[in-house]
DNA sequence: ATGGATGATCGTCGATGGGCGATGAAAGGT
DNA sequence: ACCTTTCATCGCCCATCGACGATCATCCAT
């Protein structure tokens, strides 16, 4: 939204850091995502299916949430025969609770 | 949303950190509001109006931001006269870091 | 080639977010 | 009392979220 006007403010240059904070902080800022990235923790990978078995949702839905987390970075998921594996990309967990700490 | 069944699945009892970890994280889910905190930290302490003049946002637009860093509880403002003085709710704040630590 | 299983995508719906200008409320100064 | 300053709140608008059912695509069996 509106990329064009930030000529006037000195900004604190943690411009860039606000970005992505906001968009990882997005990620788990809903209960049903928060609860994905936990599964996927405990498990330390996950077919989706699974997943969906555990979250009283919808499959379409999981799905979706599932596309957020992946854009979002924050996990990956690679294609076994039918099914998908989803797991956690620790890179991105680690650059997520850095952003978080050092507020 | 449908919240009559769930006696089906163990559920990792993560169900409270889940809902938590969701509202604290989703404060900072925002540039803008990413920003704010970082301001209101590098300062301790800050009058609203000086928030409006980094932020290239509309007035109206930082007091709704404002209100809902309120609302999540990650911050407090107090009244000075005229002017209203915000600070970060430092348990708060440390409540979210764990929460997303123990991820 | 047909079929079943798995998961992604589409289309729709209601609710909410995020932006703004305009207005309202409270405190201070004159 | 009046005006100014400061901030919150109120509509309003458009875009996106979150949920769902339905459909599509892919892969493995048979």
């Amino acid at each position: 939204m509106t990329e064009s006007e930030q000529r006037a403010r000195p900004v604190p240059k943690s411009d860039r850091a606000d970005a992505e904070l906001a968009q990882l902080a997005w990620a788990v800022a809903h209960p049903a995502r928060a609860r994905i990235v936990r599964i996927l923790l405990a498990r330390s990978a996950c077919v989706c299916g699974e997943i969906v078995d555990q979250l009283t949702l919808a499959q379409s839905t999981v799905s979706q949430h599932l596309k957020i987390l992946k854009e979002a970075g924050l996990i990956e998921g690679e294609i076994e025969g039918p099914k998908v594996c989803y797991c956690v990309n620790q890179q991105a967990l680690a650059r997520l609770k850095a952003r978080i700490e050092e507020l």
